[in-house]
DNA sequence: TTTTGATTTATCCGTTTGGATAATTCTTTC
DNA sequence: GAAAGAATTATCCAAACGGATAAATCAAAA
């Protein structure tokens, strides 16, 4: 019998992915126990995530993979776009490979978005995890990027500009994690955030950070 | 015979402390021990935690408020300053007291700086108890500046001040945090994230963010 | 010195943790 | 339908956890 939705892998191990990546968003990958995520999964014991991962944290190394490599293959793409044409990328060009490829890698099959806050929280909890585990090629798009805007950037001193990339991925990571809270809110309703041109706006502000002027004189 | 140097509190509770900011900001407060907090403060045991702060959820409190209490006396002393002035404060103005007073709160005796890293990952990972510990009063200072911002992005539709808001906060933590872990970090050296001029910089760019124009016609 | 209280140390406890192993159930194939 | 493999469930385990208590040590005052 051929079967009707061909599954690579198994369909529990995605449902436990979905499972663990919500709860590590919202209490970070320390804060929550195997068993939190096969309870969350559906499965009646903890057992599952040691027969499908391993480990929690191959678990962890797993769901750090998948969304580093969907973002990055995006933003390669859209970049490849972008240096194909005759003139050179813009800064807004470069802000929206930038953002757009970082919402929501998972698909949108997933009800709600979780991954930014999970890479955030790891990437301040673990850091040598994560450096590690991105290692390789996982991070080419974002590496492109930054030559970009370093071009966009070339009148600042050179410290300057080293300090404004390290703003922008900070506010990146700050402002996409925010966004997927208030939209896990449900306590409220924020029908603002919902919307594409939240996006739209932050990109503007990103812009802003980009291209502000530099009042100190000298280094 | 008359102490040299009176301890309202013990000495030991307050090297607890620091230890334990350290390694909350470093690893969270879900992947610290109080037996490991124990250690780093040189007790042999981790029995000192709960003789001093009665429990480890006592002593996260306390390391809060501490912090929130000095920046928001702060922030609250040099608002009460600018708006004594005949003239409003600027976004400037509002900026630097947003951002300076957020900055070491810990006192410049603290050799490494670490609230801003601590109250960013309880914040994403304990949001409930975080916002139930700051409760009261202890956020007074930085409301005080949204009404300020509120007042200087006039122009703009109120559901886009309200994200621009979020930016701002979302914004600041996370470059005060990457500044500490820039500065934490001894593999490399960053001399030029020890400068003030670092602070004047992010500034420049924190004061482009609320005054960036907004390219979105309408709601 | 002795006493008193505060602090530090040592040890114990019940619970929870991540992981491992059987036992059972389900699914697919022959 | 029977056999085989995969997936789920039910336990078990050693280690680590936060917390509590008792013993030992220290410092200040009588």
């Amino acid at each position: 019998m051929v079967r009707l939705n061909p599954k690579p892998t198994s369909d529990a191990a995605e449902i436990i992915k979905t499972a663990a990546l919500k709860l590590f968003a919202e209490c970070g990958v320390d804060g929550v126990t195997v068993r939190e995520i096969a309870a969350e999964a559906g499965q009646k014991n903890h057992a599952a995530v040691g027969y499908y991962f391993g480990s929690k944290e191959s678990l962890i190394r797993e769901l750090i993979v998948d969304g580093a490599r969907i973002i990055d293959a995006e933003r390669n793409a859209r970049l490849d776009e972008l240096e194909a044409k005759p003139t050179p990328p813009t800064t807004r060009d470069i802000c929206e490979v930038l953002v757009y490829p970082g919402v929501n890698p998972s698909g949108p099959d997933v009800e709600e978005e979780c991954y930014n806050r999970f890479i955030v929280l790891v990437g301040m909890s673990h850091r040598a995890f994560m450096m590690e585990v991105l290692a390789g090629s996982l991070n080419s798009g974002y590496l492109r990027c930054l030559d970009h805007l370093r071009r966009l950037m070339a009148p600042l001193p050179h410290h300057i500009i080293s300090q404004r990339q390290v703003f922008v991925g900070a506010y990146m990571g700050a402002v996409l994690s925010a966004r997927e809270s208030l939209l896990a809110d449900q306590t409220r309703e924020h029908p603002t955030w919902q919307s594409p041109k939240t996006l739209q706006h932050f990109i503007d502000t990103l812009i802003a950070v980009i291209e502000a002027p530099y009042t100190c004189d000298q280094p």
